[in-house]
RNA sequence: CGCGGGGUGGAGCAGCCCGGUAGCUCGUCAGGCUCAUAACCUGAAGGUCCUAGGUUCAAAUCCUAGCCCCGCAACCA
């Protein structure tokens, strides 16, 4: 009934510096999270890190640190991160917090209880270096193993495995039922090739505790720790079993007691409305996590919705060459607005993007500085300057115009074409603009007789300029709240409501007119 | 025979699944305007749609062969 849309990002590896990727996921989870506020619904956005595993505890151990202090100053780290962003994440969960090790120890005891895992040896070639078994892909032509392995032994080692094999038709069947469950369709194409292609082996999910400490113990037998799937898929449930969510406390029953929050309506979160993940862990999410959920009792997330890479003047961005986006460069340059508008507005969710300086800067300076921010700023000096800023008696020639862009921008925010929605804004914006040359309101002013027409187009200009703010909410938050102040409203939190033509009221008085998004010109030599 | 993505006016893309006047943004050029962040508006120029075959009344779009570019793992979203 009051079930909040719950949206994910993947969790991110703690052990590594936010890069563009990781903002882009973000930003994205956030504009569609915002997008569903905007929308009147009651929202919960998550976003967190994944700490545990061999390259923490490695480096913490490099660092002279427990693995523990280590994740907490990256953690500070990320979180910081997260808020340049600025995201409405309503939890932020980490991996090694208690009461995620909770929830991963009782959903690890539900599924041995039901017998859903096993334990067997594995006898392989392993490699001391790289702290991995090979495969014989792994091999020189000659049969011998690269000089990358360095020393290769062979090892016997016994670990935990879950069930997955018995639930690959199951699973076929669901994704072919429901086209909207993997996103893009050619995403969800790839998974039910994979799946009608491969045997789904079953799953190993731990490592031995004599090789890898840093993770959670089986509960049920402390030699191994939990390797990642049922550590960081496990993420999603955790906060929203904490929080008390009735559907997974159910599931859980016997094996997990929450604190409180049972029966607080604003517990009820599972399951998911969207996870938001890269297109490299399309299969953990599209194949491992329903199988997980179904073998706990949980239903499934609605939506797996998958992005692509961005990659930097056409090339893939690596630290060794030194074409990365540092994103907190960009913000610090340009504010947080322009960044989250360009990865929003240049790329469609789902397709890998490109980004490059000159693009970034072209579209700040044509859609923000001379598209929107221009139109804010002329119209509110015309009506500063021919009507004292006193807003005049409503008038309605653009209102098709806004209505149209409303409903445009509506169906976009709704199906999560981002893209699409600012379009829907910016096409209002071309209108407007359009609607100055050809009404020409700088002429009307100089004639007494036309009056009343000056009134209208000074009318419509400024509603428009609202409307637009209004709809900004969801992607230029703060961007979108500095207009509605120059308009001469204290105005946060807007929704859909507030982008109702005729909204502004004849006799307001705006506020003081400034540029939003300064022009950057590039020095003339 | 490794897999995948792609090659469309100067740049970046859409269109291709479901064949039928090649569209968008930026840039360029010309004109208009002057309220505004030297911004805004209007118009124009500019394309062998990688190549060669094929199917078809008709192909950027379907088929075949080939060429070229870019990714393919640990920072990886």
């Amino acid at each position: 009934m009051s079930k909040r849309f719950y949206i994910t990002t993947a969790i991110d590896y703690v052990n590594g510096a936010p890069h563009l990727g990781h903002a882009y996921e973000k930003i994205i989870s956030d504009v569609i999270a915002r997008g569903r506020r905007f929308l009147g619904e009651k929202t919960f956005f998550l976003t967190g890190l994944d700490e545990h595993g061999q390259k923490v505890q490695q480096a913490a151990e490099r660092d002279g640190r427990s693995a523990q202090a280590y994740c907490d100053e990256l953690a500070a780290q990320w979180q910081s991160f997260a808020a340049r962003l600025d995201l409405i994440n309503d939890d932020f969960i980490r991996t090694t917090d208690e009461r995620h090790k909770e929830v991963v120890r009782a959903v690890l005891n539900k599924l041995h209880d039901q017998g859903d895992l096993y334990k067997k040896g594995y006898k392989g070639f392993y490699s001391v270096k790289e702290e991995t078994f090979l495969t014989d892909k792994d091999r020189n032509p000659d049969g011998t193993w690269a000089s990358q392995w360095g020393e290769v032994v062979e090892l016997l080692e016994e670990n935990w495995y879950f069930k997955m094999g018995q639930h690959q038709q199951w699973l076929v069947d669901l994704i072919e039922a429901n086209p909207s469950f993997v996103q893009p369709d050619y995403r969800r194409n790839e998974v039910l090739g994979f799946l009608k292609s491969e045997t789904l082996e079953d799953l190993c999910i731990t490592r031995p505790a004599s090789r890898l400490n840093w993770g959670i113990p089986l509960p049920f037998d402390p030699e191994f720790v939990t390797y990642v799937w049922f550590d960081a898929l496990t993420n999603y449930i955790t906060v929203p079993a904490a929080l008390g969510d009735p559907v997974v406390n159910d599931a859980l029953k016997g094996y997990y007691h929450p604190a409180s929050g049972i029966g607080n309506p604003a517990s009820e979160l599972w399951p998911a409305d969207i996870h938001v993940i890269g297109k490299d862990i399309i299969k953990f999410h599209a194949v491992y996590w329903p199988i997980m959920l179904k073998a706990m009792g949980l239903p499934l997330p609605k939506q797996i919705l998958a992005h692509g890479w961005w990659q930097k003047d056409g090339a893939k961005m690596s630290k060794s060459t030194g074409n990365v986006v540092d994103p907190i460069a960009v913000i610090d340059e340009w504010g947080v607005d322009a960044f989250r508008f360009y990865v929003v507005r240049e790329l469609a969710i789902g397709p890998d993007g490109n980004w490059t300086d000159g693009g970034f800067q072209a579209r700040y300076q044509s859609e923000l500085a001379n598209g929107l921010g221009n139109l804010i700023n002329r119209s509110l000096n015309m009506l500063k300057k021919y009507r004292n800023g006193v807003v005049p008696a409503r008038a309605n020639d653009l209102e098709p115009d806004a209505t149209k862009a409303v409903a445009n921008f509506v169906a976009a925010l709704k199906a999560n074409e981002l893209q699409d929605a600012l379009v829907a804004i910016w096409s209002l914006v071309g209108r407007a603009n359009q609607f100055v040359d050809q009404t020409r309101p700088f002429t009307l002013a100089k004639d007494p007789a036309k009056a009343a027409e000056l009134d209208a187009v000074l009318y419509n200009l400024v509603e428009s300029c609202r409307i637009l703010a209004v709809l900004l909410t969801p992607f230029l938050p703060s961007s979108s709240v500095k207009i509605l102040a120059q308009l001469g409203f204290e105005q946060t939190g807007s929704t859909v409501w507030d982008a109702k033509w005729g909204n502004l009221p004849a006799g307001h008085v705006v506020g003081e007119p400034l540029p939003l998004f300064p022009r950057k010109d590039q020095p003339k030599s």
